[in-house]
DNA sequence: TCCCGGCTCAACCTTTCGATTGACCCCGCC
DNA sequence: GGCGGGGTCAATCGAAAGGTTGAGCCGGGA
């Protein structure tokens, strides 16, 4: 019998997969979490946590995943959440997940994934897995940490010389970083840039909690 | 009896809906559609049709909302969705959709929603009615169609001169546009503009169907 | 060991962008 | 009819960003 806790606040996507994985004999729901701390609490309960990304509340989902996976003898992290961005995936992974995979998954693939998870197994979506292979297979399209880190920057509209100042840089060297980053998204302005990265999930495109002003 | 039709491409989403409606004794689900044309197609089948904004093909929400409200005796259209941003908010609204609700919303809430909608009154999550409030409050604060427009491919990484060039216009009127927003965002700069527009959710932050080069 | 790649910085030049001023047309509202 | 606001355009100027070349440091892998 695998222990599954659900973490995810929206009650609609609890309610679906409790109704989902109602059918499987080997599964039984020990808790749900509306929001990532309740899920780090409640996570020695469960076998396997199946765990969103994205809370409405402050702490993320990967951070969760984290401290999760930090404990001696934890249970297995399977993400389960409706974006495929080289940001989210990469950040689950580092977190320690055991699996990652995309809520328009059909409840047979779900199930398989969970089983995987219990046994330790990665189980990752295919457009997942194919966003892995395409990164491994061709790193120079890869930023470095601190190229990622300046146009993350750049992102949040900060000028050269805000940026340098933020990184502690001359602008030389905020500029030599974004000749590099155009050099490898194909584009030759600081916009186009942004707006390559977030298409290509490479930026966190968004948490922002946006208050109406 | 209201008859309901489940339009969202997350088969959790939709046995979740289920789940939380089953209880509802005036409540019958007569259908459901995975895609936006599939919506549209059994439209005619519902008195209420709960729609999502985003699916995974290329109709959006919005186009199925719009037509299905455009048909004459066609059925109310609560929008069901995750997002709270203000280009969604205003495209479901002005595709005809006859109340907003997020999915983190309470199931109970979620029911007197549709009730609401099948009587025909708006219905609107507290989040998004105080953005339009907002919005109306201070229409100083809106970017008019043009600027928006501008904005937007601004966004997309376009210069000035491409801008230009797309809409027909000058460089100085380009520029024109861009003066007017950044003083109605205050910002100064295009990188601000656009990553302050993303975190108002003032331009539709992403739909872009991204291929892994 | 040497070499490569990432990170750092400098100087210089060209292009683009942002700011300002001023102008005209059209439309809707008072 | 006047007035205001949106949309259009022009000219100018200084500031910022982009492009190029060159160079030094450091750590890891061949």
């Amino acid at each position: 019998m695998i222990r599954l806790l659900i973490a995810d606040d929206h009650p609609i996507v609890r309610s679906g997969l409790r109704a989902v994985l109602h059918g499987e004999p080997d599964f039984t729901i020990v808790a749900e979490a509306a929001t990532a701390q309740d899920a780090v609490r409640k996570a020695g309960l469960a076998d396997v946590v199946l765990m969103d990304l994205r809370f409405g509340d402050g702490m993320s989902g990967a951070r969760a995943t984290a401290a999760i996976t930090a404990a001696a003898h934890g249970p297995r992290v399977l993400v389960l959440t409706t974006y495929d961005s080289d940001a989210d995936i990469l950040a689950a992974i580092e977190a320690g997940a055991t699996g990652y995979l995309l809520k328009d998954a059909p409840p047979e693939d779900l199930a398989a994934a969970i089983r995987a998870a219990a046994r330790g197994q990665s189980a990752l979506a295919p457009a997942v897995a194919a966003r892995l292979v395409d990164r491994t297979r061709d790193p120079a399209a890869a930023l470095s940490a601190r190229e990622a880190e300046v146009l993350g920057l750049v992102a949040e509209g900060l000028s050269n010389l805000a940026i340098s100042r933020r990184l502690h840089l001359s602008q030389a060297t905020v500029k030599s970083h974004l000749v590099h980053v155009y050099a490898k998204l194909g584009v030759d302005s600081r916009t186009a840039a942004v707006a390559a990265a977030t298409a290509r999930g490479l930026i966190s495109g968004h948490p922002v909690v946006h208050r109406n002003v």
